[in-house]
RNA sequence: GGGGCCGUCGUCUAGCAUGGUAGGAUACCAGCCUGGGGCGCUGGCGGUCCUGGGUUCAAAUCCCAGCGGCCCCA
């Protein structure tokens, strides 16, 4: 009866699911009133900083450090590379006046680091034993997006880290572009249950002022795909527009290989919702849930003191083990706290009988009951948590595999596209010189040409053909409808 | 890039065609009653009708501009 109840079909409505849970389950505020700004709220900033903390610590595992640059760029430094400059022209949010004066060099607010991080660089390296240099920052960027805006997907302010990586030689800038990938893995699939799929990226839609770009692909209940995280090759395109250079061992001075890498933080955390999900609201992995467990009291009018002071034990039990405990005392019904709860993506509820001293365990994600002794609630409810990380990741993986599909001509891909999803088809080139087909499977059908994935790579046979012009066909790609 | 729809208490919404005192539900607060999946009753709080301008004796309603949001197509 209640409008407030939370019970939307995520399968067949996608695009209201996801309007509805970022706003119900307070996640973030949009009636901030300037286009594609949010305010960030308890629920969502909760999970970011789960997920930072993840990402941050992988990073630094690996030799990362931290530092943070400021937001504004001055004119100069943003244009120095030809190529970059008119990637991000459009985008570029300028800062004209301080006060009442007109500056006479505008600022801009940062859309990417590379142009703030790198004057830096040129001074920080002298030489070989300066490197290699591995900085991150997490912060915001902004861009300024002309097209629909949506909350944690794209923003004109958004949250992201980027890391900014400099070699003395091409070897050891691509085995950081393989460390990047891995570290996705490791926090986006293996810890947050988000498949995915690496690409390189066709040149006509690599990040500009890179000489290659890869970036990991996930796939939306929708069908449609989602860019979380890119990093790129930027070979010596940056360090010779900012004059980045090494004194090497033989004498010489040269200039430096560079990577930078751009998890963005947002969209993982929007794959995250969106693909766990379930009709009733929230489903979270049990490291970034905000409230790990919460405890209802089911109280009777004479139980009231004894049930309340055993949920009280079981809370401390859970604290002191460190998990995120709250308990539900407010005098709702128990089914009404359910459901807030569920919505609001808590992994487990309940304890109850004071007298069988054990308590009734309800995951998330099954939505099934569990009975726990008092004694063994710790570990029970830590189990429960890798159980359900485990679930979601294998029921995303599911979906994923379910959604990849192969055409040989375009009429096979014109039926499939309505799908969503990947179709993998036979194309002419990656390189600038297959870019009208790419242009032309945009026209047409909407599909972007997302590249060649990096694992299982497998080139055509002979005989293959571009399924768009005919040509001898170079590579599979991967085609999808992306966000 | 092109097209369409929308903006009214915190939330959802009626009212708008044909201008005339903004109504309901839900949420929230108080009290009672209840308690293993959205209980019930009584009372109460709550609205610059997105913003600005125009028409008019009179604008939520008609006109113009802006801001914000949603959807579809390429």
């Amino acid at each position: 009866m209640s409008k407030e109840t939370f019970n939307v079909d995520k399968e067949k409505n996608f695009s209201e699911w996801f309007n509805r849970i970022i706003r119900e389950a307070q996640l973030i505020d949009d009636r901030y009133n300037v286009k594609g700004f949010i305010v960030h709220r308890p629920w969502s900033m909760t999970m970011l900083k789960q997920i930072y903390r993840i990402y941050e610590d992988a990073l630094e595992r690996r030799g990362h450090k931290p530092v943070l640059f400021p937001t504004v760029i001055p004119e100069d430094n943003l244009y120095k590379e030809e190529e970059h400059v008119e990637g991000f022209r459009a985008e570029v949010f300028w800062i004209t006046h301080g006060g009442d004066d007109r500056l006479d060099k505008r600022l801009a607010l940062r859309p990417t680091s590379e142009t703030a991080f790198y004057p830096m660089y040129a001074l920080w390296i002298r030489s070989i034993s300066d490197l290699p240099l591995k900085l991150y920052q997490s912060c915001s960027v902004f861009r300024y997006e002309t097209k629909a805006t949506k909350p944690l997907i794209r923003g004109r302010e958004f949250l992201w880290i980027e890391a900014h990586d400099v070699f003395a030689t091409e070897e050891d800038a691509y085995r950081q572009v393989e460390e990047d990938m891995e570290v996705a893995e490791e926090v986006i699939h293996k810890r947050l249950g988000v498949p995915f799929i690496f690409f390189e990226r066709p040149q006509w839609d690599k990040f500009k002022g890179a000489v290659k770009t890869f970036a990991a692909d996930c796939l939306m209940p929708d069908g449609r795909v989602l860019q979380i995280a890119s990093t790129h090759y930027l070979g010596q395109n940056f360090s010779k527009a900012f004059e980045i250079m090494y004194l090497d061992s033989d004498g010489k001075r040269k200039h430096v290989y560079q990577t930078c890498y751009g998890p963005g933080i947002w969209r993982i955390l929007a794959a995250v919702i969106s693909i766990h999900g379930d009709n009733n609201g929230l489903v979270l992995p049990f490291e970034i849930a905000p409230v790990q467990v919460v405890v209802v009291p089911i109280p009777t009018k004479e139980t009231k003191d004894v049930v309340e002071e055993y949920s009280r034990t079981v809370v401390d039990m859970l604290r002191s083990a460190g998990l995120r405990v709250e308990a539900d005392f407010s005098d709702k019904t128990p089914g009404a706290k359910y459901y807030y709860w569920e919505m609001m993506g808590v992994p487990e509820v309940g304890p109850r009988e004071v007298e069988g001293k054990y308590v009734t365990l309800f995951r998330r994600d099954t939505r099934k009951r569990v009975k726990a002794p008092l004694e063994k609630i710790v570990e029970t409810v830590k189990k429960l948590g890798d159980e359900i990380l485990e679930n979601l990741r294998r029921r995303a993986e599911k979906f994923m595999n379910s959604m990849v599909f192969r055409a040989e001509s375009m009429e096979e891909v014109r039926r499939l596209s309505e799908k969503g999803g990947f179709i993998i088809v036979p194309f002419c080139s990656i390189g600038y010189d297959g870019e009208e087909c790419g242009l032309r499977l945009k026209r047409e059908l909407g599909l972007e040409v997302r590249g060649v994935p990096l694992k299982n790579r497998v080139k055509p046979p002979e005989d293959a053909r571009c399924i768009v012009c005919g040509r001898k066909a170079g590579e599979y790609v991967y085609l999808g409808k992306a966000y």
